[in-house]
Parts: C-alpha cells; sequence; structure tokens
RNA sequence: GCCCAGAUGGCGGAAUUGGUAUACGCGCACGACUCAAAAUCGUGUGAGGAAACUCUUGAGGGUUCGAGUCCCUCUCUGGGCACCA
C-alpha cells in the first residue's frame, strides 16, 4: 500500500463526525411524519468473512452519495442497514473457523456494525434489523404460514438440487453452472420430498411488470430469461394398441406432420406403465438407472437414447406409426417431460435422428410455407399454427421456464419452517389443507419457533436437518388434535430472510410491536414503500432480487403491502477488479477497507472508490491511484483553511465554472456518474487556486456552495469545513446548491473551422457571429488561406455558434 | 450455441444531438525548495517529424461535408444462460 502524503488528522475528524451524527440522529428522518419520504435502500451484508468487504464498501458508498445528495435535495431519506446473518453462508463459515453459529453472530455483528460506522454512511442507524433474531424472523415464519394459507406452499416429492458439501437441497436458482452457489460443489440430483413455494403461479405478473420498474436493462433481461416464456400448443400422441396417450408441449405446432418419432425424458411415468409392452426393457431400464445418477454436465456432452422396442406412437398429423425413445437430454422438468421430435426444423432433433438413422420429413420449404402436410400444403406458419392445432385437437399453450422455488433446506443456522404434521389427522382425513392431510401451520400467536441452541449443529447429510436429532424440538402436540405431532425439522432458505427486510426495517422503528398486518405498520408501508432507489449487486438478479418481487407480489395480494413492485427503481453497481482479476481470497488480490481507512481516511477512500471508473460500470483498484483523490482533499482543506473574506471580486471564469460544476455535479450524481463528478470538482480546485494569485476570489457563500458539492463524496470533512465556516447545522441537511444559467452564460463562444471536415484551427468569436463574417475570420487564417489556395469551394456547412466546414474538390 | 456489456495514451478513464479525441487522475521526465531524500509546488507528457504537417479510438468495409459515436462483417475480453422442445 502506498503512503499518504498529508499529516491533516482526519482519524480526529472521522470519529468527531461519525460521533456527533449518531448522537445528533442526523440521519434519522421521522418515519412517521415524514412529508417527504426517499427510501433508499441498499442490500445488507452477509457477516459471512472476516469482516466488510470492499465490494460492499463500494456498493455501500454509491448508495450513499445518493442518499446524502437526495437528503440535500430537500428528501427524508430513510437508509437503513442491518445484517442477513442466517443462513449457510454464515454457518459455513461458523464450521470452517469452529465457532458455534449463535455465538459467531454476536461476533460478527459487532465487527460489521463497528466497520459500517467507519465508513462514514449516513446511516439510519436505529432501525438496524438481523435476520437471525427471533423477532425478526417471527415474521419470516409468518410469511411461511401466509404462502400456506394462500396454497403457494406446497410439499412435493421430485428430483432435486443436492449439494454433496452443504448437505443439503438447492433451489434451482442456487445452482450456478451445474455448481452450488455457497461452495461451488457439483449439484447431485436427489429424489426427495421437499416444500415449494409456488412462484411459477406469479410467473407472468413478474415477467409483466417487468415492464414498468426502472431497472438496470441487464437485470431485467436476466429476469426474463430466467422465466423463459414461450407460446406453443400442447399436442396429444396416441400410443398404438394402448388405452395410453402421450402429451407434449412444442412451440412449433404447424410442424407436426414432419415429427418422425418421439422421446421421453427417463423420469417420464409413461415407460414404466408402457413396462409390459417394451421388449427390450432390462435394456431401457439400464439406462434410465444410469443417467439418473448421472450430474448435468456428465449429461451434455453427446446426445444418448435408447429405442422402446415395440411400442409405437400415432403422428396425430400423417396417421403414421413413428418410434418411441427415452433419453436423457429430454427434461422431466419442462412442459411434459416429452417432445415430439421434427428432425427436419430442429437442429438437436437432428443430430439425435442422424445417430439412430431415423427419417427426415422436410415439411417447410424455403419461403416458409408448409409443405408434405396434406390439405395445410402452401399455408404461411401462422395460419397453419392455427389451422393444424385445430385439426389435431390441440390446444395453444403458454410455457415458462421457471419452476418453483424449493424452499427446505437440511440445515441449522436458519428459520425453523413453522409447520406441524400430525398422523392422527393423516388416519382421519383431516388437515388445514385437503391436498396435505396432517399438515398445520404454527399460529401467529405462537411464533416464533425458536431455534433452540444445540451442540451437533453439523450437517448430517441423510435428508434431514439436525433438528432431525433434537427430539425436545420436535415432539409437539398436534393444534387440531391435541395427538402426538412432529414439527418440521428442516429451515428455510436464507433467500426468504432477505426477500422482506425492507419491511423489517419499517417494523423495527416501533421495536417490533406492531405486526405485519397491523395497522401501524400499514401506515409506514404506506408511507415508505416503494422503495425509491435500490443499489445493490448483479448476481443477485435472479435470487435475491427475483424472489423479493415475488414475496412482494403475495404481501399484496395478503393486504400487506398496496404495491406490486417493491423498488420502482434499482441499480446494479460494477464489479471492482484488482491485477486483471474479480477481488477475492484464491486470487490473494484482497483490499482490506479497515486498512486503507486506517492510511486513508474514510472520505479518501470512498471518494477513491468512486473515482476510479463509473459506478455501474465497475473498475480496476490501483493500489497508485488512490494517492491522486488524498492530494486533492489535502488541498482542499488547505485551501479552505487559507481562505479570507476579501474585497476582491470573483473572476468572471470562476464564477462560471462554478455554476457549470453545480450543474454537472448534481446531474453526474443523479446518474451515478461519481468518477465525472468528482474530476469536475477538481477541476473547479484547480481554477480556485491558480485565482489566488490573481485579485479575484470568489466570496465565502459560493464557498459553502462548494462544500457542499463535496458532502456526499467526503461527508466528514465537507461537514468540517461548514463548521469552520460558522455553520451549526450539518451540511447534509443543508439545501443544495441552485446553479444560475445568467451566469453561465459567455459572450463569446469558440468555432471550429473544419476543410474538408478536418479541423484546422479554432477561432473564439462573439456568439451569433454571421455564416458570413465567420468565413471572412476563419478566410484570414494563414494554414485555412493554405489549404484553400487555388481550389474550388463546393459547399460550406455551417453550423452557428460552433462549426464551419469548407469542403473543396 | 444463445443473450448482454465492452475494446480509446505507459495505466484508470473523459468526450452532449454525429461536430476541437485523449478531460480528470495515476505514472513518468525536467525544474524549484532541501546538505540530501520524502512531501510540496511549477512545467511538460498520444505517435512520427527540425518544422510545415501527417497519423491515431480492437480489425476491415459502408453512410456522411464530418464517425470513438450510426450501419454491416470479423477478432478478442468480461459476465449471464445453456439440450427449455
Amino acid at each position: 500500500m502506498p503512503k499518504k502524503t498529508r499529516q491533516y488528522d482526519f482519524s480526529l475528524i472521522e470519529k468527531k463526525w461519525q460521533k456527533r451524527w449518531k448522537k445528533e440522529k442526523t440521519y434519522e428522518p421521522d418515519l412517521k411524519n415524514s412529508k417527504n419520504p426517499f427510501y433508499n435502500l441498499m442490500m445488507f451484508p452477509y457477516p459471512s468473512a472476516e469482516g466488510l468487504h470492499v465490494g460492499n464498501m463500494y456498493a455501500f458508498t454509491g448508495s450513499d452519495i445518493y442518499g446524502r445528495y437526495k437528503r440535500m435535495k430537500g428528501f427524508d431519506v430513510f437508509e437503513p442497514v442491518g445484517l442477513d446473518g442466517f443462513g449457510i453462508h454464515s454457518e459455513n463459515y461458523a464450521l470452517k473457523i469452529g465457532t458455534h453459529p449463535m455465538k459467531q453472530s454476536e461476533i460478527s455483528e459487532r465487527r460489521f456494525y463497528e466497520q459500517l460506522e467507519m465508513i462514514g454512511n449516513g446511516f439510519s442507524w436505529d432501525e438496524r434489523v438481523e435476520t437471525y433474531k427471533p423477532e425478526y424472523y417471527k415474521w419470516t415464519q409468518w410469511l411461511f404460514t401466509e404462502m400456506w394459507r394462500q396454497g403457494l406452499a406446497y410439499r412435493k416429492k421430485q428430483a432435486v438440487n443436492w449439494c454433496p458439501s452443504c448437505k443439503t437441497v438447492l433451489a434451482d436458482e442456487q445452482v450456478i453452472g451445474g455448481k452450488c452457489e455457497r461452495c461451488g460443489t457439483m449439484v447431485i440430483q436427489k429424489e426427495l420430498e421437499q416444500w415449494f413455494f409456488r412462484i411459477t403461479k406469479y410467473a407472468e405478473k413478474l415477467l409483466k411488470n417487468l415492464e414498468t420498474i426502472d431497472w438496470s436493462e441487464k437485470v431485467k433481461i436476466a429476469q426474463r430469461n430466467w422465466i423463459g416464456k414461450s407460446e406453443g400448443a400442447m399436442v396429444t400422441f396416441k400410443i398404438k394398441n394402448r388405452n395410453e396417450k402421450l402429451e407434449v408441449f412444442t412451440t412449433r405446432p404447424e410442424t407436426v406432420f414432419g415429427a418422425t418419432y418421439m422421446v421421453l425424458a427417463p423420469e417420464h411415468p409413461l415407460i414404466e406403465s408402457l413396462k409390459s409392452e417394451i421388449k427390450n426393457y432390462d435394456e431401457v431400464r439400464k439406462y434410465l438407472e444410469t443417467s439418473k445418477k448421472k450430474t448435468d454436465e456428465e449429461r451434455d456432452k453427446e446426445k444418448t437414447g435408447i429405442r422402446l422396442e415395440g411400442v409405437k406412437a400415432i403422428n396425430p398429423g400423417t396417421g403414421e406409426e413413428i418410434p418411441m425413445f427415452a433419453a436423457n437430454h429430454v427434461l422431466s422438468g419442462y412442459g411434459t417431460g416429452a417432445i415430439m421430435a421434427v428432425p427436419a426444423h430442429d437442429e438437436r432433433d437432428r443430430e439425435f435422428a442422424e445417430i439412430f438413422k431415423l427419417p427426415i420429413q422436410d415439411v417447410i420449404d424455403e419461403k416458409g410455407r408448409i409443405k408434405n402436410s396434406g390439405k395445410f400444403d402452401g399455408l404461411e406458419a401462422e395460419e397453419a399454427k392455427k389451422e393444424i392445432i385445430k385439426h389435431i385437437g390441440g390446444k395453444f399453450h403458454t410455457q415458462y421456464r421457471l419452476r418453483d422455488w424449493l424452499i427446505s433446506r437440511q440445515r441449522y443456522w436458519g428459520a425453523p419452517i413453522p409447520m406441524i404434521y400430525c398422523e392422527t389427522c393423516v388416519k382421519a382425513g383431516k388437515g388445514e389443507r385437503k391436498e396435505m392431510p396432517g399438515w398445520y401451520a404454527v399460529s401467529e400467536n405462537k411464533l416464533p419457533v425458536e431455534l433452540p441452541f444445540i451442540e451437533e449443529f453439523r450437517p448430517q447429510g441423510h435428508d434431514q436437518s439436525p433438528l432431525a436429532s433434537i427430539e425436545s424440538f420436535h415432539d409437539v402436540l398436534c393444534p387440531a388434535c391435541g395427538s402426538e405431532a412432529r414439527r418440521e425439522t428442516d429451515v428455510s432458505d436464507t433467500f426468504l430472510d432477505s426477500a422482506w427486510y425492507y419491511i423489517g426495517y419499517l417494523m423495527k422503528h416501533e421495536n417490533w410491536k406492531w405486526g405485519m398486518r397491523d395497522k401501524n405498520t400499514k401506515e409506514h408501508i404506506k408511507k415508505w414503500l416503494p422503495v425509491e432507489m435500490y443499489i445493490g449487486g448483479a448476481e443477485h438478479s435472479v435470487l435475491h432480487l427475483f424472489y423479493s418481487r415475488f414475496v412482494a407480489m403475495v404481501l399484496k395480494d395478503a393486504g400487506v403491502l398496496d404495491v406490486e413492485e417493491p423498488f420502482t427503481h434499482f441499480r446494479a453497481h460494477g464489479l471492482l477488479i484488482k491485477d486483471g482479476a474479480k477481488i477475492s481470497k484464491s486470487k490473494g488480490n484482497i483490499i482490506n477497507p479497515d486498512e486503507y481507512i486506517k492510511e486513508f481516511g474514510a472520505d479518501v477512500f470512498r471518494m477513491y472508490l468512486m473515482f476510479l471508473a463509473p459506478f455501474e460500470q465497475g473498475g480496476d483498484f490501483r493500489d497508485q491511484g488512490i494517492l491522486g483523490i488524498d492530494r486533492f482533499v489535502k488541498r482542499v482543506y488547505a485551501y479552505f483553511l487559507r481562505f479570507k473574506e476579501s474585497e476582491k471580486k470573483p473572476g468572471e471564469d470562476t464564477e462560471r465554472l462554478l455554476q457549470q460544476t453545480i450543474k454537472k455535479v448534481g446531474e453526474d450524481i443523479e446518474a451515478l456518474k461519481y468518477n465525472t463528478a468528482i474530476s469536475q470538482l477538481m477541476i473547479l480546485l484547480n481554477a480556485l487556486e491558480s485565482e489566488e494569485a490573481s485579485d479575484h476570489v470568489l466570496n465565502k457563500e459560493d464557498h459553502k456552495k462548494i462544500i457542499k458539492l463535496l458532502a456526499p463524496f467526503a461527508p466528514h470533512v465537507s461537514e468540517e469545513l461548514w463548521e469552520m465556516f460558522g455553520e451549526y447545522e450539518s451540511v447534509h441537511k443543508a439545501k443544495w446548491p441552485e446553479y444560475d444559467i445568467s451566469l453561465m452564460e459567455e459572450t463569446t463562444t469558440q468555432i471550429i473551422i473544419q476543410v474538408n471536415g478536418k479541423h484546422r484551427v479554432t477561432l473564439t468569436l462573439e456568439k451569433g457571429t454571421s455564416q458570413k463574417q465567420v468565413e471572412e475570420e476563419a478566410k484570414k487564417n494563414q494554414s485555412v488561406q493554405k489549404t484553400l489556395d487555388g481550389k474550388s469551394l463546393k459547399k460550406v456547412i455551417f453550423i452557428k455558434d460552433k462549426l464551419i466546414n469548407f469542403v473543396i474538390q
């Protein structure tokens, strides 16, 4: 790390102001009576690693600058923070260092809040929440029971993702490229009964509402792709000599005459029911068994499959008998788990057909018209779609790629799923929901179901949470019949904790006195939601940001929220890079924010992070670069220290530059272009320093404006300067300066003189100079004269106050 | 394979509607201060050329009076999805 270049005592100044802000509750808005609320949210960190990551600080600083700016623009900014401390990530960390998660959470909490204080953000401290506190997870559990009540939580046995290292199931969204989102281990498939949330019910709304919210486009695209809507048709194929049918989903029903074979996923139930018909069943079974064991990656390589000898399907278009196959490239979880294969018009079907030497029937000509399809020949594809579906008795169908959210985890460190299962009720056919006899949700007045302290908290690996071996936890009485019953022992996915934390902050304000449905909570919700600006990482595109939208929609339907979309604006910040790689421990390029803050101060460090590149792009962290900001802050401080009121008048240029700076800094903050806002402040300082030697100087009021412009970026030093300028109320509550257009206007303008589009000279002329005069002036110039000399002038392009271009032969 | 973002000096990056390419900062060089160094301050800094001037925004083509910016083709880098029928 480079060494700082200055002796001004930032540590004293920073501590002084952090203490005073906290004491005076500078950043606590009046949640109840606010007239102009602005909810400025940042993604709360999970305290798993050794401390606050520089990536956290990067994100938080960017969000804080925006919040501070909005506060100065007159909004009551609510900028809360908390800890997302429940879940596998924190538990894995506790396991690694050999501390109990309950103990570790206390240690991490202290450490994180200390660090969060040091970075100098305008946090609303009073409302901080921790997801692992019973008063918080009471409402995580309540949310689960609400899902249950709305018929959105259900249990189902199916092949699910299982991480062998974390020893738990995972949701589809938490499998990144076939690997566990937390530990990077290859995920395998296991057939298990698990709890799911019916997020697919909201698929269309989740998709459609994307058009109504202002989010970083790449996040919207990721969500759109994840939902994966396709329009097509369901088509039924009869099985020859059997009563059975096979339904398939296709996006191209018009090609049904070209379907020359069928393929079933290995898990498809029809294979089992056709068992007696399939002549090579032993062989088939062997194929199914090996393919089920294979991981997705192994399945990837080459197309394999096996013919179901002796069974045939009937093509509903041609009436022809076509062969059937089982193959693992057909996924059981999408559509009906079976396809009609049209090798002439689908690349994958062709590849498979070539391996198995199957016929290829072309049904669309070069002009996109139907052929070889009987009476439909000659129709355009779109029209044929309708006609053919009608003819074969299919029906239009919209299919989504999205699958339900697998919510249970076989781990310890999470919110216990608040459900009870009663065998006695099952026998009697009783239960809260008909389709799930024996299951009861824990009622609100019995929440939270507290997570007990247990010594043996390690994941067990036999498909059950460690809580399954704690009798005192799982032995309960049935809430309906009073017989001995069993509590659910799985915990819920961490992403459920974080899906509603922005409401948690509002509830914490009243110290959890009021429930989610209480009218006092509702008032806060009504006043403060939706979140006006949410800044965070794009890696949460189809995780937290997706789940949160779903949960908000459910809460809207439950009458808790008035809005469907919790975050009207979301901006994804970029990634910090160092030495050409993403910052990570394995790359050995870790940046410890504490060390930099200790050496340079929070103001300098946060300003450097914002200066190195556009915030939404992310940037390249270079140690040496911080010296530039270090010098700048030092020069600012020294300059203001030197300032004395005097009779001197400001220079016109400097006055204009100040107005331009006010305009640019404000606009750049709005656009999150903090790097160019900072450059502009540097340009201004450079000008001010050169003016010191002249007879001109800006007055005190103008200097105060400059302190305000600096305040969002360097909150401590600007507060100190503000006080030095005789102010008592915090600069962060001062009114953002306005710029005066009349002071920005110049009487002269720079006119670019081009010949054939090539820049020759620049002339400074009066604004509004006519084309004729500009031409004359330009022709006086030697360089221009020389190039024009002896050539015939073809054309002159003139743009007033800007440019003249002589086009010559 | 598909989708998204990007490629500009030695480096991080600027550049409104298509109109002075390289703002701001780092680094470097020289100078001042100093016994000296660091820090600080000043000057310079895209390439070639003595200069006039020429060339220069990943490569190639196009549109235009004029292209870093618009269009087409390609290369590379980063990120996401990945047999989704």
